[in-house]
DNA sequence: CTGAAAGCGCTTACAG
DNA sequence: CTGAAAGCGCTTACAG
């Protein structure tokens, strides 16, 4: 951006003169409150906040060589961006703030991530540490980062490497049982799943959650599909899983479009969601709060604040490893059509 | 964040030694060309490839005055945060990086924004100037902002005093008759408007849109009617509107979840969307696309690339009157239900 | 065309 | 407990 002369803004000088001191003690007033009398201190608080003085961030990061900055990448390529990416990034920015940093978008038209990009922000010290989303299997970025030295820490596994213990994730397969739970003791009984073609990670563990759950609740299991994230084929999928099920049955799903899908096959047949036939999806996205759908609500403030955590401990160069950690979703009742099933005729 | 030691980085002076000249000569290398002459600077910018050597954006901003960043408030508390936010930030970002700065998200709990969040980031000097998202008549942050001297741009009029300028928005009206023009080439005969209670500044302009196409199409005007931004009260008033429609009839909508309520309504009603009834939705948001609803994509890239030309005329200090924009959005034709419509019976 | 000086605002040792 | 010095990395005048 081009140059130009804004107007001074205050600086130490201008609250030490005001208060009579040396900057020194200003900063100290502000830095190191042990270092400095009460008396002395509490007069120099009162000039900052007179003059609504706050240090210099470009200042503060020259001279502790750090930025007080996070990076994250913003996926500026997905036809489908995630349903949780910007209510995890305002997580992020609140949980930043009481780290006293902030967080520094970046964004690329390359479809893979660019390690490039990791570094240069770094290099410019423009950013301390990453955090990751959207890890799978094979995902480069650990490795990379690990490798180049970078602090980071990752909303979900660390697929190649799960000891790494720099991540925080949702407890996929707790959540998928609670659902369970909860349909069974709303009386349906028996409860299929609809979740993704089997092999990504986060999918089955969603299934095993199910499963798990059918088992500890006394419910029947009922048929179980699967489809990609669109809602044209979860429609399909959901039609073929209702010709197995009957009015008084459930079905807990690996996502919200998932179950949107159900939800709509079963409108589709004049079955009533949330009565007629039970319906659980996943994530707590905008899309089931749209549609009324029961979710699984990430914890997506906790999830922030550990991965804060973790960054924390690895910028203190703390030798001890990080735990870590496996958090529970909350089930988000969808209250507006919360009615007793009734009984299936089959 | 508690500080650490991180290996040392390379600097100006790394560069300078590996290229055998001064600091001087590398800074004036990489940001005075003319200066310098060709070999000796094609020589320095070798070292700097060779080491990846990137200047510190930290002293960079203490010599220049200036962060090189702007900053932009996360909307905290919304109960439906706007479909768009996410993909605007990410225009944003990728604008930003075109004019040599970077994004600053903010957030706070709070249900109002706060002046005090604003001036803390500038006084901080974190930010030169900010970017304004969901305005609305009665916003007090432009003439905050203008008080205290900082900088923005704002998504959106400024309701209060639209001569200010320093604003780009989607030409609304342009949108719905668009979609208008649209459908009406498209062969229905009858195109209604559903769109949100009257007095709302964004609703009623693509309310006008629609009226104009109607009369400039030779098709006629059908019924009209309202809901807020949710999908039961979209739901119950599309019902309303499309008992005064028929097969073969249009719903221009000033939403994308108002046409998902039409959507929703035609299909209760075995009306297949696309061809028994057109619907056109606004916004290009994931809902549209989920559902495959025809809708009017606002072009945020250029929307975004706009508001940092008027940021950057801004903080050169320029005298000249900035150019606010009003641009015209994409119709987005859902292929999937392209069909001729069926001639209404009535 | 090139290089030595000054300074952006702050904080961390260190000396009084 | 308080204050003078040094330096984080860079760039903009200015002198050679």
């Amino acid at each position: 951006m081009p140059k130009t002369h804004p107007a001074r803004r205050t600086t130490i000088m201008d609250v030490a003169r005001a208060a009579g001191v040396s900057r020194q003690t200003v900063s100290n007033a502000i830095n190191s409150p042990e270092r400095v009398r009460p008396d002395t201190r509490s007069k120099v608080l009162q000039v900052v906040d007179k003059l609504h003085y706050r240090p210099s961030s470009a200042a503060r990061t020259l001279r502790h060589q750090r930025a007080g900055a996070v990076g994250t990448e913003l996926n500026a390529v997905a036809d489908q961006p995630s349903d949780i990416a910007l209510p995890f990034l305002t997580a992020l920015t609140l949980s930043a703030a009481r780290h006293a940093c902030h967080m520094v978008p970046f964004a690329s038209k390359e479809a893979f991530p660019l390690l490039s990009g990791y570094q240069d922000m770094v290099r410019r010290r423009l950013v301390d540490a990453f955090i990751l989303t959207d890890t799978h299997p094979g995902d480069p970025r650990p490795a990379w980062l690990e490798e180049a030295g970078i602090p980071y820490a990752s909303f979900g596994r660390i697929y190649d490497d799960p000891t790494r213990g720099y991540w925080a994730d949702v407890d996929g397969a707790a959540g998928t049982q609670m659902a369970v739970a909860h349909v069974a003791a709303s009386g349906y009984q028996t409860v299929g799943f609809l979740g993704w073609p089997a092999g990504s990670a986060v999918g089955d563990l969603r299934r095993e959650g199910w499963a798990q759950g059918v088992k500890e609740h006394d419910v029947a299991a009922g048929p179980e599909g699967s489809a990609p994230q669109s809602l044209p084929e979860a429609l399909r999928a959901a039609e073929d899983l209702l010709d197995g099920l009957a009015v008084g049955d459930a079905v807990v799903c690996a996502s919200d479009v998932l179950a949107l899908g159900v939800h709509q096959a079963a409108l589709a047949r004049g079955w009533t969601p949330g009565a007629d036939i039970g319906i659980t999806g996943f994530d707590g996205s905008p899309v089931a709060h749209l549609h009324s759908i029961t979710t699984l609500t990430q914890p997506l403030d906790d999830i922030a604040e550990h991965l804060f955590t973790i960054l924390d401990h690895q910028l203190a160069g703390s030798p001890e490893p990080v735990q870590a950690a496996l958090l529970v979703p909350t089930l988000d009742v969808n209250t507006s059509t919360k009615i007793t099933p009734k009984k299936g005729t089959s």
